[in-house]
DNA sequence: TTTACCAAAGTAAACGTTTACATTAGTAGA
DNA sequence: TCTACTAATGTAAACGTTTACTTTGGTAAA
């Protein structure tokens, strides 16, 4: 029985009463006679009625929904945040839309596009580029209210909820010279597709030059399908000049150069350290475990649809929102502990315990 | 300008026609001369138009829209699969509506019922026991077509697409046997939680019992926290007893397995070999990379798909599909290699080379 | 008994589309 | 010039809700 989705109307014949009636008491707007109610609820449970939210977000306007557009699922840190987005929007009667574009600009635009045609109420997202992105244009113009988060905070004046991405890549440069590295690197993703990863080399690059130690070199690699090992090659091939300490710009790089380096047979941490950036869970599971500027990604997207359907029901505008990151050592990381191929060259230069 | 999102009757005004022409030109039925067609294509670009996807899906009664339910955004396999459905899916038009019930059950029913309140044409789903699943009877009374994927194929006869759990568990004892392994376990989440597990567990108990070897011990954790090495530190000391090779229900548990043995100064492969059960990425980029059974998932997710929409097409039903797995070795497994704990005692017993 | 009020329920018009059907006008054949 | 057709367009009724406004009775105050 009670197959094809019965309506309002269906309730309201089967209640004899009328679907204003049945509206009142499915909603809790307006009073409806005890004895009425009965009936109502029970054609309602006769029939499996559910009211179509597709009706009601069209005469309401409102659907109830937030889209959100991240750059990738596959990455777990997006979808921590994901779940914050999430835990929150439930919390006040909100269904997401989400999707993910995969690092294609143009895609971008298409999935906003796309999310104002379902006419979700505000959107949540990470873009490419702040400063120029066609998708935030677009949703300017439509007036949608919106909120980014991890991307670099910008003078554009969009709000975000993000951490100090600058900052954060100064300290980690000041945490590798303070164990001891002077040869730093960089591995990245391109920069051109995250504005974060930009910043955080900016600010480990600063935190190098303040300490007076010489610019890290820069790795940019395919973040989707980076060849590694042909990356560290030719950097390792020459021990005299490479680095003993490597920043990524995320994690998921970050375990694939400490795998890359295992298979050069390079000793991590003793023969490099390396250092991500993101905080995902897996990255304390591995052995050695994560060395990691930690994002608080969970509550990044709690505040950020805080923020948002704040605004939406007017109560304030979101601004920017820069949230406290930390450093999360692990055994990644370490101090110098060989002593460098050059001095193994020059013995009488220093020598520094251990065998 | 075009600020108020325009609706059709706004763009016919402008152009001077009715809204039936306008809605004939935006759908390509119907024809219109070309000079109306030019005046109405302005009229949208002047006032921004994008038709509005909530009334169009009520008038239609169809909203292009697919609900997908997985048990958990955070694990990459199931990322993996999403990728795969929202290419088939959006390759056809249609649009994913997704959210996880994160291994919540009665989750499971509400997300189900919200997703079938927006409408959305069919589902795809993983869910934690397909015999036993009020949120499948919902959909079924609903009269909602569904594809399950990822699940143990029953005999309910839920249109399900997945691998041959059973046969990969079995596999898998065999591989470990035949590498010299004949003290085996395995470390799987709650199995109320995954009917998967509970497969995999079977076949690889299944295979052991083929080869004449003695009953794995079973270590059921909590997926979501697991305190690895609470629960391999008692098994690990007794080294006379302890398995040399682990069979985990997923990777993720896998690499925190390999991660805890690391801590617990047991060395993978040597001292006790893993395999995992996904193929997920980052898999292989550990150190050691990681022995597995790997399941299509994209294909899982793209064939889920096509099945449904074909379905909605009229074109067939779905029925079951298994989709071929394979076994990737890895670094994380090996022969046995160190004589054994017993032998050491006993050392007159056998020598196997090595120092 | 009238009046005034109120609780409970009904009526009907929207919301933004699509589409069956009706209308109009232009053209070709007679 | 008429007829018959067809291409191009218009009209209006849905789709499933919500909600402003109206109607109906019942009850308390006068």
């Amino acid at each position: 029985m009670a197959n094809m989705t019965a309506t309002i109307r269906d309730v309201a014949e089967r209640a004899g009463v009328s679907v204003a009636t049945v509206s009142r008491l499915v909603n809790n707007t307006g009073r409806v006679r005890e004895e009425t109610a009965a009936h109502i609820r029970a054609a309602i449970d006769e029939l499996g009625f559910r009211p179509n939210a597709v009706g009601r977000s069209l005469k309401k306007n409102r659907t109830r929904s937030l889209g959100v557009v991240i750059p990738s699922m596959s990455n777990p840190v997006f979808s921590e945040a994901v779940a914050g987005i999430k835990a929150e929007a439930r919390a006040r009667g909100y269904w997401l839309m989400f999707t993910s574009p995969d690092y294609a600009a143009d895609e971008e635009v298409e999935m906003v596009n796309l999310l104002l045609d379902y006419r979700v109420e505000g959107m949540i997202l990470t873009v490419a580029n702040p400063h120029h992105s066609p998708a935030l244009d677009i949703l300017q113009r439509a007036g949608v209210p919106y909120v980014l988060i991890y991307n670099q905070v910008s003078d554009d004046g969009h709000p975000t909820v993000t951490v100090d991405n600058i900052a954060a890549g100064r300290e980690v440069a000041h945490k590798l010279i303070d164990m001891g590295h002077q040869r730093l690197g960089i591995v990245s993703g391109r920069f051109d597709a995250s504005d974060r990863a930009h910043a955080r080399r900016d600010g480990f690059i600063d935190g190098a030059s303040e300490r007076g130690v010489e610019t890290p070199i820069v790795l940019e690699v395919d973040f989707l399908a980076p060849k590694m090992k042909e990356t560290l090659n030719p950097v390792y091939a020459d021990p005299a000049t490479a680095p003993t300490a490597l920043f990524c710009s995320n994690d998921l790089l970050a375990i694939s150069v400490v795998g890359a380096l295992g298979r050069m047979n390079l000793n991590v941490p003793k023969d490099v350290s390396v250092v991500g950036f993101d905080g995902i869970a897996v990255g304390t599971h591995l052995h050695p475990t994560l060395a990691t500027v930690v994002q608080p990604s969970h509550e990044m997207g709690r505040v950020a649809t805080r923020q948002l359907l704040d605004r939406l029901t007017g109560e304030n505008r979101p601004k920017m929102e820069i949230l406290p990151h930390t450093f999360r050592m692990g055994e990644s990381a370490g101090p110098v502990f060989n002593p460098s191929p050059a001095d193994l060259r020059n013995p009488n230069r220093k020598t520094t315990g251990g065998s």
